[in-house]
DNA sequence: CATATTACTTGTGAAATGCAAGTGAAAATA
DNA sequence: TATTTTCACTTGCATTTCACAAGTAATATG
């Protein structure tokens, strides 16, 4: 279950206030630990922003293994934070389509740095990557947040 | 409880070859989520890199909270993992002073973009810290690993 | 020697997680 | 049109983890 509304919310027409996180502390670190210290909000938005992926069968298919009401309850919390947005497919009234809001490709330099970090101290695969980020960091995000863009408006174009 | 032995062990004084850590993946994220991806672990490095706690009693006191066993949990998985390392107080054989290694200061850029994204975001404290950061990200990382040098050497002096 | 401090462990209930199975609406197929 | 399949979940249940309180062993202090 989502503990509260972090987006403003309306209320018999008015707008209210929005009830504050009321997280355990005002440390900014703290802040991003509380939206993505899990086992699974960074991968899901790893899948996002580097994969494409955009429906719920996509994240349960290419992972590491997320149990379905684990997927469910990660992306509430993640919609619930701003992190990702949800909408109808247009073509098939079955689907969503989930993708990055602008908090959420704003990651790309914590995904970069984690990657990174990893590869430096353990064996880990996708080296390719990993070279591309040690050669030109700033490139990668870049063209992540490009490539963002681009998918972006074909969506706005929709409406 | 800790699943695994990351650095290698010994046994019969011959060296045993590392086990391997068996994560859900090999992508490099994936590592990093594993070792870091819950609500405490990088708050305990927090603590450590940028208010220079090493003792149990420190990060019990100055906290978010954090229950007991927890702490004592999470120190056991960060010293496995190679995070931190700790060692008993040459002055009071009551303590353990907690350190972290060269793998645990490299996190530095991890928590800088995690602070960065979040101050960005969110009504967070700290700015003097935040603003320190934005003005020049890669001076308070060099900052931050120099004062660890210092603090480094110091001990390998009392051996 | 009595008391305090440090770094924990243990016990217990509550919450989160993981797995399997089920559901309902929409779409594809026969 | 009827049936099957797909998609995005929900529900139930056993296991694991978490949070809180209390207790303990090894020092240290008065």
């Amino acid at each position: 279950m989502v503990d509260s509304e972090v987006e403003g919310g309306e209320s018999a027409g008015r707008i209210v206030k929005q009830p504050k996180p009321k997280r355990r502390s005002e440390c900014p670190l703290n802040a991003s630990v509380e939206m993505l210290g899990d086992r699974w909000s960074l991968l899901i938005i790893r899948d996002m922003m580097l994969r494409g992926f955009r429906s719920y069968k996509e994240f349960m298919e290419c992972y590491e293994g997320i149990a379905t009401n684990i997927l469910a309850d990660r992306l509430r919390r993640l919609i619930a934070n701003g992190i990702i947005a949800a909408e109808p497919d247009p073509f098939d009234g079955r689907k969503l389509n989930y993708s990055l809001t602008a908090k959420g490709i704003d990651l790309a330099p914590v995904l970069t740095e984690m990657v990174l970090w990893a590869a430096a101290h353990e064996n880990t695969g996708n080296q390719p990557l990993v070279r591309q980020m040690r050669k030109d960091k700033e490139k990668v995000i870049s063209d992540v947040k490009e490539r963002w863009r681009r998918d972006h408006k074909v969506e706005a174009h929709r409406d």
